[in-house]
DNA sequence: AACGTATTCAACCAATCAGTTGACAACAAC
DNA sequence: GTTGTTGTCAACTGATTGGTTGAATACGTT
């Protein structure tokens, strides 16, 4: 069980709740300090900090320190991580779907010469 | 709110649970029953029932009929989905670090215009 | 009609989660 | 040192989740 999985586990998680992904959005804009994200949303300032936490914990995001402020910046490998999981498997099941599209079509071209055959022969 | 936004957050939940994730990697080498995926796992087989209800709902997989059977297979669309909304983002922010990066190096650029012109008067 | 197989549904339990409010910590400015 | 700003921690609540077991459904076989 790679060490990627408790990671995964949680950068999927995290990506679940709309206003965690609504955070993500506005950081892929610029950085902005816990305040200036909570600042559009009905909910209070401390759901925002722990989703911020969440984000964080899951490696999407990282914080820095300027004083008392913590500015919160996305962390781009932990996305490249789920891209990677993601694509590995939609491509291999992209993959078989060609074969399998492949075999049809060379069976239904069987079907065809022997039709053709049936035609020849009669 | 787009109308993506609930099989986003369904997706993204369902990806959060390794024995999900493993049912997918699974399912992107064959399709598989509910029997079938069931038999490694120590849990049991009503709770892989679920879990297969799960990917279902968010989109992630499609089941047929055949007589008794109800093979389930992967829907590539939805990982599509996926990838498009964390590459979106992933990008917009690499794209910020590259102009971030190009803006200090153009201010130590300068920094070492003004070195060398100090340099060149004295 | 009765039986076996494959699967789902229903009710329940413990754990986790998203939200709340109130108290606390770190730092800057006065 | 007191005050203001920025943020976290702690305790609580209601909803959801992942698991369980037992009963029910759907279909093929005899």
């Amino acid at each position: 069980m790679g060490d990627s999985t408790q990671l995964l586990d949680r950068a999927f998680a995290a990506l679940a709740d709309p206003t965690r992904r609504d955070l993500v959005a506005r950081l892929s804009v610029s950085d902005a300090t816990v305040g200036e994200l909570a600042e559009p949303y009905e909910m209070s300032f401390q759901a925002v900090s722990k989703h911020v936490k969440v984000l964080e914990e899951a490696g999407l995001v990282t914080r820095s320190r300027d004083a008392q402020r913590r500015p919160v910046h996305l962390n781009r490998e932990a996305f490249d991580l789920m891209t990677q999981w993601i694509e590995r498997y939609r491509r291999e099941a992209e993959e078989r779907y060609r074969r399998l599209d492949a075999l049809l079509a060379r069976t239904a071209q069987d079907d065809e010469d022997r039709r053709t055959e049936k035609e020849q022969a009669s």
